[in-house]
DNA sequence: CGCAAAATCACCCGGAAGTGTGACGACAAA
DNA sequence: TTTGTCGTCACACTTCCGGGTGATTTTGCG
């Protein structure tokens, strides 16, 4: 768009220095070598501007984000730990249900399975990560990454 | 240092270029309008082409440096909550050994109390919490920040 | 297919957790 | 002094949790 206005005000400036060139005095002051150097330097100065002039917003923003120290919530599960440890999905879900302060029967209502079943799954969930209290594996849960 | 090399090339094209002009027979077949708009358009590209290589290394960097938040650990206690919701400071400090993961037991032979005391202050605690479960303190305890 | 792991469920038991009530002493504010 | 709050403790009772055992079904993989 703006390069159309550029070239069209370009074409004119052109047209009009031809138009006033017709006054032939200059002509016929000098030879025509000065005459061609004369128009050859005025219009490689406005080539020059205008290059200039269509370069110039070719402005490279190198945007460098400096990250200082993340912690904004980027939990990143510790997947690793997990399969070291051997729990299972369940179990890490269950974990996180835990965590959440949800007893065992409301974690059986939210999963659909018996309180029974949780109690199995969170058996062998504390066998796992050592410990023997609820709160103590959301503690270490959090502690290894296992949980948000 | 490069600007140098390029004007002089500039400049010894432009004497090239007269030189050939001499050759007067082109002048001769078309009027000096022509002859004038020919070389005024050659040298207007050629403006233009330097125009462009001077500006082009103008690459304007821009750093933007992004901190993102610098949270290392910075748990500041919300000491109006605990006031707000009436909580002692011998609740808050069971608050946080629940946190820990101890028992009541653990937690009175650490106070040097009773196991039923610490009872008596965790269930006020809680009742003050509005939970009715270590775990859920614990969570709740976390989102208001009364813990770390 | 067949096996192993995972998931499901049940039952029992002991202990931990949570609730409710009552009580007592210390201490500060009214 | 009286009142109120806080911390302490006890006891009874209910509920929940955790450990142990055993069993069945589902599922993923070679």
């Amino acid at each position: 768009m703006r390069r159309g206005l550029l070239y069209g005000a370009v074409g004119g400036a052109l047209l009009v220095l031809l138009k006033l060139v017709e006054y032939q005095y200059l002509v016929r002051v000098y030879p025509a070598e000065v005459y061609g150097g004369v128009v050859a330097v005025i219009f490689m100065a406005v080539g020059i501007y205008a290059g200039i002039r269509l370069t110039r917003p070719k402005v490279v923003e190198v945007e460098v984000v400096k990250e200082v120290l993340v912690s904004a919530q980027p939990f990143a599960l510790n997947a690793g730990k997990l399969k070291e440890l051997g729990i299972t999905q369940r179990e890490h879900e269950i974990l996180g249900l835990i965590a959440e302060g949800l007893s065992n029967r409301e974690i059986g209502e939210r999963l659909f399975v018996s309180e029974n079943t949780v109690k199995t799954h969170s058996s062998r969930l504390f066998e796992k990560m050592s410990v023997n209290r609820r709160t103590q594996a959301v503690q270490k849960g959090k502690e290894l990454g296992l949980i948000p």
